[in-house]
DNA sequence: TTGTCTATTGACCAATTGTTCAATGTATGT
DNA sequence: ACATACATTGAACAATTGGTCAATAGACAA
């Protein structure tokens, strides 16, 4: 007995959010049509009327995993900070919270770039999306490379942008699989250090305003 | 009509590597019994016969890509280097490169460091392969300390270290889903640049036994 | 030879999967 | 009221999966 009607974008997006709750417990392995159908309480024929083939499900579930991953939303009191290294290091100390807070959402984008490999839609829309967040880091690398061209030789701001994300897809990587033997603390501290502070001249405002952006 | 015998241990070995060849091409879930069976000639029984569970087969197959995948030679020439920095950022941009030519091994680690979040065993196993891994490198993470805490502070020699792994798992997932936009060799040039040379009074030694060792 | 042990095979099973489709309900227009 | 359009359901199907198991062939000892 077929059941009530529902506008037309409703059920997509009903269905999508299903299949990512879905794919986030269980992986995309477990993305069955079967399971999303069951979990938005639906029938499975009706998600394949929407979605002609599992693929596009899948697909579109990508574009919903990136969209909500690669968003880089830096808080206008680190965008205030004064030193160009400074914002920096706290977009990059902000990324690291957020994405290490949300582990799930992390294991389903390593699960997409994984099938990236052999599936060539995927592997299109995750690298763009990859290369969209680096550039918002870019934006940053520039200030840094301007005001501090001394200290990076060699460096640039496209490849200090890709070092930003290998840092912080890489505390993402080795905090998930180990949460009680790695210590973000030390990593974070570390990045920091690595990439330099601001310097004496602004130890006493810089890091204060930057505690009270990022809450540890 | 059932074949010949076979010494033990080399059955376990003939399976093992046709399952790892396997997964390689079609990723953890082309990793099925028959598939292994039919890639190492021999009935699908038999591969159950031996691992009596396909789950022991995939945790005996993580065994495998752990060990080739997270061991650390660092070449003699490297070893030799004077420089502390040198030495560190030398074997960075040797992982580097190798992880880099081999994307099949480095995507079957991420898919096993996914499976990770669901399966204990897989789980483990990972972390302390990645944490071995990072211990290799806090050997030179401690001495570029030694010799340069001035520049690195609040630099802990583990936090270095896994700024290391970062930097070169970062490296792969990035250079890997987009192989012709990822410039490799300007990340390897600012990595070196964030990290610091050997500065100027080595520069006519250094460098250029790491560009020897470091084959481009 | 005879017998015992075990590696090996292939048939078989139950469960799950993606996909199709006829049937049926609901909404909307005339 | 009637018809047309379409969202919705669930049965059904073929393919694939992990796993079991009886039958059998090889190796080796007595």
């Amino acid at each position: 007995m077929p059941g009530q009607k529902a506008p037309e974008e409703t059920r997509r997006e009903q269905i999508l959010t299903a299949a990512h709750t879905v794919a986030s417990r269980h992986g995309i392995d477990g993305l069955t049509v079967r399971a999303v159908a069951s979990r938005a309480k639906l029938s499975h024929g009706l998600v394949l009327f929407h979605f002609k083939r599992k693929d596009e499900l899948v697909t579109a579930l990508l574009d919903r995993v990136l969209e909500t991953t690669f968003l880089l939303t830096v808080s206008e009191q680190v965008l205030e900070l004064p030193d160009a290294r400074d914002r920096f290091v706290a977009a990059i100390r902000q990324e690291m919270d957020r994405l290490s807070q949300e582990p799930r959402r992390m294991r389903l984008f390593f699960e997409y770039w994984a099938l990236g490999s052999r599936h060539s839609r995927v592997r299109t829309k995750v690298s763009t999306a990859l290369s969209s967040y680096r550039a918002a880091f870019r934006t940053f690398a520039e200030d840094v490379l301007r005001t501090d061209a001394s200290r990076f030789s060699d460096v640039t701001p496209e490849g200090l942008a890709a070092i930003a994300v290998s840092l912080i897809y890489g505390c993402a990587v080795q905090a998930m699989i180990d949460p009680a033997g790695f210590d973000i603390s030390a990593y974070r501290a570390s990045a920091q250090g690595v990439l330099g502070h601001s310097g004496t001249r602004a130890t006493k405002r810089g890091p204060r305003v930057l505690a009270a952006a990022i809450p540890a």
